[in-house]
DNA sequence: TTATGCAGTGCGTTTATTGCAGCGTTTGAT
DNA sequence: ATCAAACGCTGCAATAAACGCACTGCATAA
């Protein structure tokens, strides 16, 4: 929409922290971008950015401007959408930021059974922690927040929360293999390999290794659950997943696992949420039902 | 806010219902308006304007686009004020829209005394029966509404209910003067002056002369509760007016007046109220705040 | 039928926006 | 201490956008 460049630069000015770097994203001279900038401040009779040596950065009142302009922008999005649904057309574009466990299965699945039906609908899928998935929300660079033990913040409206029992993940030939479930200790006599800090997999163990005499032998830590899940296949390691983030058994042999007991690890619990009092684009809020209906069928909701 | 310049000149053609009437009190050719709305047509990939033989009207995509535009020119309001609240200044714009009876003594004291407090806010102030008032709130030209036994629409939300009794108004020398209550069959044997149909004064008399074998002699019916109240002052008239439109006797004793039996006419009921979920401009507001304070201390909360 | 009021178009003019070159400043590395 | 790099900002000319005027075609009301 024309009207809203300005805005729009302005924005962008805001995430990239120089009037400099986001001119040349934006494929202007930075003077023409500079002068539009002073030129709201101008209007609005206070300044919006502090100068600082190394770029701008929002003051107070910029903060507020911002985060206006911000729904204005997203909103605009929606009321797009909704016009071309009256044409007709279903069209639109879903910003999922999510923990890694719904990577490899649950979201590409999910994705391809929306766009079945809408394929008008287009998607941006996006890798945070628990603490980058609610800020990429709040600044709406995402509409959909898949999040694993999110550390909760006020701005964060929960869709949908569901249990995720902790699973330990080893080789199919792993002493470990065949069993039911497990107790953590039983996993504490291998060496095991896990996801580093910012992540709900570690927090959950870390919690069960409070109330544990037996000490870890952590021979690998990675950001990457793809790579712990793979390295666990090889050596007799134990690695630790999510039920979401688990390949179904009868099409992938690789891998075995098994829960382990709430005794020892409490339950986790994946939350689905967006912004609060945020209206959602019509194609988000559709996938979440989406999402929302399949969370609920395979899993416990809390 | 300069970027603005094209969605309120499409508000006010909107409004005004003609391209040429808008660009008129907009101080522009018809050509460079009609353009503006073009370009953005073309935008949206859709018309938003229906071309009628005696101007435009909004279409289906229109009414969305436009119901978002004054969400964003409203909200931008808000935005100033509250970034010149930063500043220190404190500024804003509250605007009314009534029933009659609050014009005359409870309006004006209210702002008198806010104004003490916060003299930079400004305040518009309009006359609007019961199904106009909600209109206003729905196209953002009122912020607040006070309307009394309003036709509840979905898009209006309460923030107080107040009860107002039926009373009778007529002159110091009535025969009615200084009784403690009346019964509707005493005010009915006078010559009685009316508002007209749309008033909720009106719409309460109705309901409580269905269950009256007296036909009441209606001499006047008028749309101006000052012209009746003052035309009960003479005759042996008995006009109708509820607790917040009536004089305070110990300024004005040109007055008489009783309550009314709730046997013979309901209870009414005052409400304040804005358009559902709007975020109210912070003195609007606050101003809201104030009334609602006001109406609670005299009166009986529903 | 004519007259009126309307939205839309072509074209020259005015106004706003942009890009270029350059200034003064701060910061981090040499 | 010095130098290079990155930054926001300004003067000026070039460019693009918005505008007003004159005019067209169309539909209703008189």
């Amino acid at each position: 929409m024309r009207y809203m460049t300005t805005i729009r630069f302005i924005d962008a000015v805001a995430r990239a922290g120089s009037i400099r770097s986001a001119a040349e994203e934006l494929a202007i001279t930075s003077t023409a971008l500079n002068r539009r900038i002073l030129a709201v401040e101008d209007e609005l009779g206070v300044p919006i950015f502090e100068r600082l040596a190394r770029g701008v950065r929002l003051n107070s009142a910029g903060e507020i401007f911002v985060q206006h302009i911000r729904d204005q922008i997203s909103d605009m999005e929606r009321v797009r959408a909704q016009i071309a649904d009256l044409a007709g057309e279903r069209r639109g574009h879903v910003s999922i930021a999510c923990s890694q466990a719904v990577l490899p299965f649950f979201l590409p699945a999910q994705i391809e059974r929306y766009r079945v039906e809408h394929s008008g609908v287009t998607f941006g899928v996006f890798l945070r922690d628990r603490a980058a998935a609610e800020a990429s929300l709040a600044d709406h660079s995402a509409d959909l927040a898949i999040v694993f033990e999110p550390i909760r913040m006020a701005e964060f409206q929960t869709l949908l929360r569901v249990r995720q029992q902790l699973h330990a993940v080893f080789s199919p030939d792993h002493p470990l293999a065949g069993r039911e479930t497990l107790r953590l200790r039983d996993c504490l006599e291998y060496p095991v390999v896990l996801p580093t800090a910012p992540y709900g997999v570690r927090h959950l163990l870390e919690l069960g290794l409070q109330n544990s005499s037996h000490a870890p032998k952590v021979v690998i830590e990675s950001d990457s659950f793809e790579f712990l899940r793979r390295y666990a296949g090889s050596e007799k390691a134990v690695s630790f997943q999510i039920p979401i983030g688990l390949p179904d058994l009868r099409h992938d042999n690789r891998y075995a696992f098994a829960p382990i007991d709430t005794q020892d690890v409490p339950l986790g619990i994946l939350y689905t949420g967006q912004l609060r009092n945020r209206t959602l684009p019509v194609a988000a809020a559709k996938f979440a039902d989406s999402v929302a209906t399949a969370l609920a069928e395979r899993f416990d909701v809390v």
